[in-house]
Order: structure tokens, then sequence, then C-alpha cells
DNA sequence: AACGATTACAACCGCTCCGCC
DNA sequence: TGGCGGAGCGGTTGTAATCGT
């Protein structure tokens, strides 16, 4: 015996919604907030099924999206993204402010996706189908550094998702403001609208991906305010993350960094350190930021990513003036402090990237170029 | 002008996750 | 601890609009 379906389909309506209805809904939740979606239709005076009014709030009526055209910005953002998180849409969402999840699925499906495809890309693997670019060696290490970025953002993101759930609860236990209008009626924020709330200027992800293709290479060492730069040891031993700016930026930049100092705005010249679920998470009193989190190490382990066993994980968050030097700190990896120091100074744990760089540059400057005279667009 | 093909995007469907009991 | 229900996510479909012949 199955579950029992959502709602009742018998004379619930489908399709295209009217604007009678549009308005219904929008009365009713800018009145009440949204409460119980399957409650919502019968209270509203709607024949929909309550999945329906989610969908049609969350992408279509919410006050506090964007709509239209894409810019190229914002098609860069989903490009480099995608190849970060692949069919993420909700997390590559979360970097978007005010673009909805279904318009940025939709947008890859019938735009980028065949731009990618007609400039002979893969839409899936973001390499190039023939070897034009680059060595099969090359395309190896590409693939494989793709592959750790990817697994790594995405355990980020797993400690940054939880980390949101508890804003919403403080969010819900402290009802938005008048000033909070954009969250509109008192709703129950979902997690696009609190990520966007806490950090709408939020690219993180991104700014970590311009440090590797640029900042880190040197070339744009002078990049405003990089957030993260990632590093892949070559015989992966240790994998840190140094996030620069936990200053003044720091909240508006970073979400994590965000989502952590909420919880604790005080952290920042003392010595503490706070719990939060199975993070644990350490001050010092440079405004550094140390996590020994569990389950950075776990999802390293499930995933399996090479070489990398659960004690080797040490995920770092610093400070630093946001002037673009930046060091790595002590990990708890089995290098001793003199090993790390020689190995993270000497450099050459960032040739990895070098074909990575190269890959990005063609396919981001064909776009650039290919959006201003290419007849695909 | 008519009609078929293509494109764009809103909406649906089925599944998974997560919290609650 | 397992079942249940709500919510969210990603894949897919339906359909209106646009384009080409």
């Amino acid at each position: 015996m199955g579950r029992s379906p959502c709602c009742e389909k018998v004379g619930l309506k489908k399709g295209p919604w009217t604007p009678e209805e549009d308005q219904k809904l929008l009365a009713y939740i800018e009145q009440h907030g949204h409460g119980s979606w399957r409650a919502l239709p019968a209270k509203a005076g709607l024949q929909r099924c309550g999945k329906s009014c989610r969908l049609r709030w969350i992408n279509y009526l919410r006050p506090d999206i964007k709509r239209g055209k894409f810019s190229l910005q914002e098609e860069q953002t989903i490009i480099q993204l995608h190849a970060l998180l692949g069919n993420r849409w909700s997390a590559i969402a979360t970097h978007l402010p005010k673009r909805t999840d279904n318009e940025i699925k939709n947008y890859w499906n019938t735009h980028l996706k065949k731009r990618l495809t007609k400039m002979g890309i893969d839409p899936v693997t973001h390499k190039p189908k023939t070897n034009a670019l680059g060595s099969a060696i090359g395309q190896t290490r590409d693939s494989a550094n793709l592959s750790h970025m990817a697994q790594w953002e995405s355990a980020r993101l797993e400690a940054e998702a939880r980390l949101v759930r508890e804003s919403k609860v403080l969010l819900v236990t402290n009802p938005p403001s008048q000033d909070h209008h954009q969250l509109s009626g008192g709703q129950i924020p979902n997690k696009a609208t609190v990520l966007a709330a806490s950090r709408p200027q939020c690219l993180d992800v991104l700014k970590a991906w311009q440090g590797v293709v640029s900042g880190m290479f040197g070339i744009a060492r002078d990049l405003e305010s990089p957030t993260s730069t990632l590093t892949f040891p070559e015989n992966n031993n240790m994998l840190a993350i140094s996030n620069l700016g936990f200053n003044e930026n720091f909240v508006g930049n970073n979400s994590l960094q965000a989502s952590c100092f909420e919880k604790s705005n005080q952290m920042q010249g003392l010595k503490e350190k706070i719990i939060l679920d199975d993070h644990e998470m350490t001050t010092d009193q440079d405004g550094a930021i140390w996590f020994q989190e569990s389950s950075f190490r776990t999802s390293a382990h499930e995933n399996n990513i090479e070489g990398l066993s659960e004690d080797d994980v040490m995920l770092v968050c610093e400070s630093g003036d946001g002037g673009g030097h930046h060091h790595q700190q002590q990990s708890s990896s089995s290098m001793d402090g003199e090993d790390q120091n020689s190995y993270i100074n000497n450099g050459a744990y960032n040739a990895n990237f070098e074909d990575n760089k190269n890959y990005w540059n063609s396919i981001l400057n064909l776009v650039n170029a290919s959006a201003t005279w290419s007849p695909v667009f």
C-alpha cells in the first residue's frame, strides 16, 4: 500500500494559473503566510493542490525574485557553478540572488547547454569534446581536480545548509520586521530567501573559483577581496580552504562565515569555542576560525576522495587583510609543521590547476566572445 | 495566410530528505 | 526506532509564443 497522495486529485485544477488565482494566493500569503501548503488551497479558496500553490509562489509570485533576461555575469556564474555542482539547481540558485532554481534550470536547458554544445564543450563534464584544448593527461588532471572541487564544495554546501536551517529557526523565532518586507507577510522563509537575506551579494564559491583560476596563479592578485582559495596538494594528504577577509566585509562575503558570525557575533578578538551541531569551531586571537568538522571528514570518507583519510582533512577559515595575500596554517595531517610550510610555500601544489585555468579561461572567453559575435547567439 | 518546427518556460510528477510522533 | 507527512529538489512534460517555409 503506497502512501496517500499529497492532495485529492479529483476536482483540482491543473495547468496555467489565472490572474485571479494568482491574486487569491498572493493575498492569502501576504495576510497569513503560507503555513501548511497542504491546507492552504482550501483556506485561500483555490481549487489547486498545495504543491502547485507552493511552486507558483516560489517560482513566480514571490516578490523577491528577479525575472527577465539573464545577464552575462549571471550566465558565467551558472556555467561555473554547474561545472562545480552539476545539476544541483537549488545550490546554484543560492548563489544567484533573486533567481529561482526552476528558472536557472530552464535557462540552462534551453540556452546554456545548447550554447556549450555548439561550442564543442560537453555540458555535462564541461570538457571539450575533442583534445583540442589539452592533452589527455591534462584533461585527466582537469577531471580529477574538478571532481575534487565538486566533492568538497558539496560537503561545504551540506554544512552550509545545516547552518541555514539554524538561521531559519532563528528567523522563525524572531519574525521578520517590516524592514524585511521582501520576505512578504510573515511567511516562513525558505532556504533561498534566508540565504538571499543573509548574504545578498554572496558568490563565495565563485570567488573561490576565481581565486583558483586567477588569484592563485598570480594573474589577478589584485582581485577585490577574494574570500576563498582552494588548494589541492599533489599528494592529497591535506586540504585547506583559506578564507580571507574576516573583517567588516565578512558577513556579506561568505555565507558560511556569515552564519557562524550570526552564531557568535562577539567572537572576533576573543579566544572562544562554539559548537554548531556537530561542528566544532574555534577562533583564536587573530580572529582565525578553525573548524574540526566531522561531516567534512565523513563526507571525504564516504565520497572516497583520493588519498584523503578522515584524519587528513582540515578546514581552515582564517582572517586576513582581504588584499590578496593568503597563508595556510596548521593541519591535522601527518605532515609536521616544517613539511607543511615548505610544501605550502613551494608553490608546486598550484601546478595541477594550470590546465584548469586554461580550460576555464577558454570557456569563458568563448562564452564572452560568442555572446557578441557568434550567430549561435 | 497557413502550417509545421522550434523555442521558452511554467507547471507537474515522482522521489528523497527531514522532522515529528 | 520506524512510520508518516510536509517540504524541497530535479527531471520531465505541456503549451503558448515565435520562427521559418
